[in-house]
RNA sequence: GCGCCUGUAGCUCAGCUGGAUAGAGCAGCGGUCUUCUAAACCGCAGGUCAUUGGUUCGAAUCCAAUCAGGCGUACCA
């Protein structure tokens, strides 16, 4: 984002008490705030006369991967002796010798084939850690063009349970809202929640035919939950068994075709092989099928209830189809029904979000697009745009071969049209610049297809991007479910971290010598750390990558988990506690740090690093640039506290320093895990 | 068939636009609590980055092929 610039003036240390507010005074771009923006700066002067693009050259300069190598390292020279035809080495030397950083780094060394390194003067890192030690924002300026960034996540169908998959979207999307917001850009989160599709017909029919009015009463949405899986596994239920028949032909015909091929293939030929793996893979792929039909008929059969249910509405996938067609044509009568169902699925998801302190500036669910779709697939046919084919209405995009369907054959829209309502309606209402959209990458094409339409149909200044992520796997490598098949439930889940949290917290305190919490206290630490575990337990992985779902992995207190960054916060509040010394009284403005040792230098280095985390979270949101800066702080402050003692600190002047480092640590860390929106305590 | 993605230590995963001897956590082994919380710290061991070729000063990373697996592919969202 800052890249290439130069600085219009150098870095110079104010003094602390003015330094938020002569700071404020420039633009973030001129003043380089982050160590890393400050090296820039200054190798951009020195690169200016050697080439004539020098963004690219500054990008390569990074924090050192091995400590050895100094501090920071700068791998420009050897693209750059490529450039212009000279040793590498010697056009390091030449970088080096118009280089002026001697206020910041001891003398730069070359290694290697042509690697400048850097160390730090601990003179200037103590200089930048008293400067943020006054700093509520820990050295994070707010950024100089601040967008307007709707953040569209967990968005669940109402009247289902949440499930895992929720959660990722949910804990991802939130974190996302919280960086941005942090950074300075506009941000509204936005639950497009699933409130007007097919499953309304299926609970509709099952309220009108299977409704238990007692449990409705007691418990509205766990009575709509189960009729929708009711009505759904008695669908599954006539589709099984209208399909098997036709499914086992299948199955023989295709391993009629394995057996004819097998017998002819050379097993020499690659390409004959690789034709007898497909007949394999479909042979396979039938039995599974039919193994899952029978599954379903089997189910059924070992309930006589079910059975005779079933065997009452033959037709029950075709009826509830058509009381959702009814409600999207305006039927009074299942249009009252849907008023009713809502707030309490409504209620239902907020329960959930509450204890997962998600929110959202607003919940607009599929139903308020409705009365748009029919203009958005008129416009889309103004342009030229949409065609028919086959009966339904498409937008072909070049070099896609499926479709964008934006209208069914039977009239109906689709989701596709209501994303592009939605678009239309947060650029022209809303304002946005840029729209995120944290969803499961099995959704990319669609997403693909939905940015391409977009742009064809006119909104090119708008920046979307899918924020996609990955499935989460069961032991067995497949989609996480329970043993029976369902989706794990979001509030069971939660439940269960914060029992298993509790124990952790129970064992810890009893053996105190004295336990110091209540049994409140006991409780509220459970939560923190519990619903912590999870959040952090899917944030840390890459969230491109599918991920094995694992109780003890996602709720273990030891190693790289939210609760090792959680326990050294307490730890450090327990030093101040110990000292009885007030954290807001320590005169972080008159910070004086001293290094005395590895283990203080490697923490102020770290701490003056919280902005380089920042930005690499939002760079391609990707929240786990955070955890993995947490992880790295929260292991230096344990090496530090396991060395240095503040208590027993040879001088006053040690201690207070200590003291101040203690004091940033700290609130980084709280800062950081609230960007997670992960909760700390002050004891664990 | 077409398209997209993945393959890194015993297990679960990091590894940013190519950078030096590929990193964590867990599990294993060995140390550390009379001194601010041992939910911790220090150390040891563990890898042909699926395979083969290519690109170049330099490849887990880029390209090609192969093998293995996953996902998506016209009226579900």
């Amino acid at each position: 984002m800052l890249q290439g610039r130069l600085p219009c003036i150098d870095w110079f240390s104010p003094p602390p008490s003015a330094f938020t507010s002569f700071y404020a005074s420039f633009c973030s771009s001129c003043f380089p705030m982050s160590i890393l923006q400050t090296l820039k700066n200054r190798f951009a002067t020195a690169l200016q006369p050697l080439s004539d693009d020098v963004a690219p050259l500054l990008d390569m300069i990074r924090s050192s991967q091995d400590p050895k190598f100094g501090d920071f390292q700068a791998n420009c020279a050897m693209p750059l002796a490529k450039q212009v035809g000279r040793p590498p080495r010697d056009v390091a030397a030449d970088i080096i010798a118009a280089l002026d950083v001697s206020d910041i780094c001891e003398a730069p060394e070359i290694a290697g084939p042509g690697f400048i390194n850097l160390k730090l003067k601990d003179a200037w890192i103590v200089e930048r850690v008293n400067s943020i030690a006054g700093d509520d924002r820990l050295g994070v300026m707010p950024v100089e063009n601040p967008r307007h960034v709707i953040v569209d996540f967990s968005s669940p169908n109402v009247a289902k349970p949440m499930h895992v998959g929720h959660l990722r979207s949910s804990v991802i999307g939130d974190a996302i809202c919280r960086t941005l917001r942090f950074a300075g850009h506009k941000v509204t989160s936005d639950n497009h929640i699933g409130d007007w599709g097919t499953q309304f017909g299926m609970i509709i029919y099952g309220y009108r035919n299977f409704v238990d009015s007692a449990a409705y009463a007691a418990d509205p949405v766990a009575e709509l939950a189960r009729l929708y899986k009711l009505v759904n596994q008695l669908s599954d239920y006539h589709a099984a068994k209208q399909k098997l028949p036709q499914l086992k032909i299948s199955l023989q015909l295709q391993k009629d075709e394995l057996a004819a091929e097998q017998s002819e293939t050379d097993p020499a030929d690659k390409k004959a092989k690789k034709k007898l793996k497909s007949f394999q893979k479909a042979v396979d792929t039938t039995l599974d099928s039919i193994k899952s039909a029978e599954e379903k008929l089997a189910a059924v059969a070992a309930d006589s209830n079910l059975q005779q249910l079933a065997d009452a509405h033959p037709n029950i996938a075709r009826l509830a189809r058509a009381e959702t067609s009814k409600l999207h044509a305006g039927d009074v009568d299942n249009q009252k029904l849907w008023d009713e169902f809502l707030p309490a699925c409504l209620q239902a998801l907020q329960r959930v979000y509450d204890r997962l302190d998600i929110q959202f500036d607003m919940t607009l669910g599929e139903s308020y697009y409705n009365p748009m779709l029919a203009d958005v697939v008129s416009s889309l046919k103004d342009k030229g745009l949409a065609t028919d084919s086959d009966g339904a209405t498409c937008v072909f995009v070049e070099g896609n071969e499926a479709p964008f369907i934006v209208q069914k054959t039977d009239g109906a829209f689709t989701y596709a049209t209501t994303d592009l309502a939605t678009i239309q309606y947060r650029v022209e209402q809303l304002k946005a610049d840029e729209i995120l959209y944290v969803v499961d990458k099995r959704q990319a094409e669609h997403f693909n297809l939905l940015f391409k339409t977009c742009e064809l149909w006119g909104f090119k200044d708008l920046k979307c991007q899918h924020v996609s992520f990955g499935t989460v796997m069961g032991k067995d490598g497949k989609p996480y479910k329970t043993r029976s098949g369902d989706n794990i439930g979001l509030e069971s889940l939660i439940d269960e971290a914060i029992a298993r949290a509790r124990t952790v917290v129970d064992e810890n305190d009893d053996r105190r010598e004295t336990p110091v919490l209540s049994a409140e206290d006991r409780h509220s630490v459970a939560e923190i750390v519990g619903i912590g575990g999870i959040k952090y337990a899917d944030l840390h992985h890459n969230r491109e990558s599918d991920y094995e779902f694992d109780w003890d992995k996602m709720l273990a207190t030891t190693g790289d988990t939210a609760t090792y960054m959680q326990y050294a916060y307490a730890r450090i509040c327990g030093i101040f506690r110990e000292l009885n010394i007030d954290r807001n009284a320590i005169g972080q403005a008159t910070a004086n740090v001293l290094l005395t040792g590895p283990e203080e230098r490697a923490l102020a280095l770290q701490l003056i690093q919280f902005d380089e985390a920042i930005s690499s979270v939002i760079s391609d949101y990707r929240p786990n640039q955070m955890t993995g800066w947490l992880f790295d702080a929260a292991g230096k402050f344990s090496a530090f506290y396991a060395q240095c003692s503040v208590k027993n600190a040879e001088t006053p002047e040690l201690k207070a320093s200590r003291l101040v480092l203690c004091d940033l640590m700290a609130r980084a860390i709280k800062t950081g895990l609230s960007l997670l929106a992960i909760d700390t305590a002050e004891v664990l």
